[in-house]
DNA sequence: TGCTAGGATGTGGGCGTTCACATTTCGCCT
DNA sequence: AGGCGAAATGTGAACGCCCACATCCTAGCA
């Protein structure tokens, strides 16, 4: 509509089945037995149709193809704030994934954690015949319930959600991670772990928070003071400054993610407290950096990688067999020790 | 599926226009009218129209759409390794700008900087019918003259790559902004500022590296010291040992990124040099961290947002005007003073 | 030599849309 | 009241491909 004249076609026009079948003098149907790598083809047939196919740089056109097959060869991904590092781990790690398997990806993000946005996002990817998706929800409030009926009947994975049972779904155990994380505090003799958690309406947040908190439960010892925090080293420094204005004594911090531990460590830094002989901490995630942090950080390992790998390879078979029963697939997080955590043994805690 | 003697096929047929216009009393032209709402349509008709769209969940297919169009309404968007900072803050700013315009994105990453794995990756995303591609090439090797003829007449616009005067491509300033920081060490007072680059065979490290040599150059100053390294903290550490290894005088140091500078600071310190007194350290990038790192780090900052929007801003004019002359937008970097550096006064050069 | 099985190839139809054009409907002016 | 033009709606034809089926050919066997 924007260019009249532009209509008789100036644009040389990409080859098509019918332009390659009539230069190679076969029928169209010739050509995509060729192209789809069909047996029955005579090999002097394929040789000369694939030359022709070269020569005019013909590309079977996926639209069309999936507008009769259904089908796309692509997948898709819907993603909160990819920003985070979490979420931009995964969707790089399933590109990763997906692309090994032979799918493209279709990105999209949401702007807030909204229903509406949930279903326009999902919505528009529906529309392309994708051929399954991926669906990363870490925040609170969308749920398998909320997110189902939006999908239609193309199968879908959830990764980062809430378990239900309905769902297929594949999770890095976060409440497992920060066990460790704990108890590794507690094997150091700490008995005042803190912690710093990240924003409670995101999945991890909150079940780091509760794996703190079993962990301590469990060697019998009370829950440390807990402030949440936004994810960032800004908060992270922000918050380790509460916990301090508290005058509450902590040997042992425990951080839900490396960026707010780096905050952290700085705050308390600020505060004349040495890390770790005052305080030990810990972070979550395991970022590159963290071993060059300032100690270096012990810290909670994810690994991503298999995460991606997973998820596709769940939605691979739900696509080739819909009927696989919903699960959840679990990894499992590994603490990584480093210089930022150290015996309690001259317990000494911070503003005591 | 609710209506199982609607249709034979066990699979529940998404509803298309027709089953609109039959439901709705009218044909499917008029439904197609009010789906892309076109004016002549009567009120009422559109009203009763969109109920029944409502009511049978009707979504248009986009495959069909775009085998007619000729559009899809998405862009493709190809890159090398995501998991660095730089590229990673691309795609995702790019999506978000994509969004904000109504595209969506298809995503392919490169496992190798070869030209095959360009092949193929182009040939995956222009049998889609995209409306244009971003292309990222940081990398040596794969300049205009190779992409060009994969792309056939899509538009694209080249990201983070060499400079071609038939390309359309946007750029942040590399050089501009090694100056920057190189000047401001200068500034100081330093007349010995060493280098960490990133790989030479990316753009971003050889420009950056010039920018560097540039501004020493400018100053009357000989070029001190540069090792080459990975981009990575781990590199900056050991690069930042082969330097003191040299046994050569260097007050200050400019670091191709933060995690490289990260990792040089801590082998600086490891070598009882005291940042910033000892020697001045300046990084690449300002990562959302550098402001926590110890010391504070003094980078450039790169503006992806910016990036992001003025790429999709030249991409949808290229796709609306596809004969506008090709040209680089350039973006500036800024740079940003924290406490890793600190005049040269009481010059105490490292290893001096 | 004739018949048949199966490999190789061609034909018709339809996937769900949009486009260009044809047709109907309606309000309004003289 | 007649007629005219615009608004509203409908029709036929693609878009490029795959599927099911029909047809042709070749070789192998009795």
């Amino acid at each position: 509509m924007p260019n009249p004249t532009a209509r008789p076609s100036p644009k040389a026009r990409r080859a098509t089945l019918d332009d390659v079948a009539q230069c190679a003098g076969v029928s169209y149907q010739t050509v995509s037995r060729v192209v789809n790598e069909h047996p029955s083809v005579a090999a002097a047939t394929r040789r000369r149709v694939l030359e022709v196919i070269d020569k005019l740089g013909y590309r079977p056109n996926r639209a069309a193809r999936s507008l009769v097959t259904r089908r796309s060869n692509t997948i898709g991904m819907v993603s909160f704030s990819t920003k985070y590092y979490g979420p931009g781990q995964m969707v790089v790690n399933l590109e990763t994934a997906l692309r090994q398997r032979g799918f493209s990806l279709t990105l999209t993000t949401l702007d807030g954690p909204s229903l509406a946005e949930m279903r326009r996002a999902i919505d528009e990817l529906t529309a392309r015949n994708l051929d399954g998706l991926v669906i990363i929800t870490p925040v609170a409030g969308i749920d398998f319930g909320a997110v189902a009926p939006l999908c239609g009947d193309t199968p879908f994975v959830m990764i980062d959600a809430l378990p239900d049972e309905r769902a297929h779904s594949v999770v890095i155990d976060q409440a497992q991670g920060a066990g460790l994380a704990t108890e590794h505090l507690i094997g150091l003799g700490h008995r005042t772990v803190a912690e710093i958690s990240g924003p409670l309406d995101w999945h991890d947040a909150r079940f780091r928070h509760e794996g703190w908190l079993a962990a301590l439960r469990g060697a019998g010892i009370g829950p440390g003071r807990s402030v949440a925090s936004d994810w960032t080293a800004a908060g992270g420094y922000a918050a380790a400054g509460e916990l301090l204005a508290l005058r509450e004594a902590f040997s042992a911090l425990f951080v839900g993610n490396d960026q707010m531990a780096l905050g952290a460590i700085r705050a308390l830094r600020d505060a004349d407290l040495r890390i770790p002989e005052d305080v030990s901490v810990v972070g979550f995630d395991d970022v590159p950096e963290a071993a060059f942090y300032d100690p270096p950080l012990t810290t909670v390992r994810q690994d991503f990688q298999a995460l991606g790998r997973q998820s596709v390879d769940y939605l691979t078979t739900l696509i080739d067999a819909p009927d696989t029963p919903p699960h959840q697939r679990v990894l499992y997080a590994q603490l990584v020790v480093r210089a930022s955590t150290t015996s309690a043994a001259a317990e000494r805690p911070a503003r005591g």
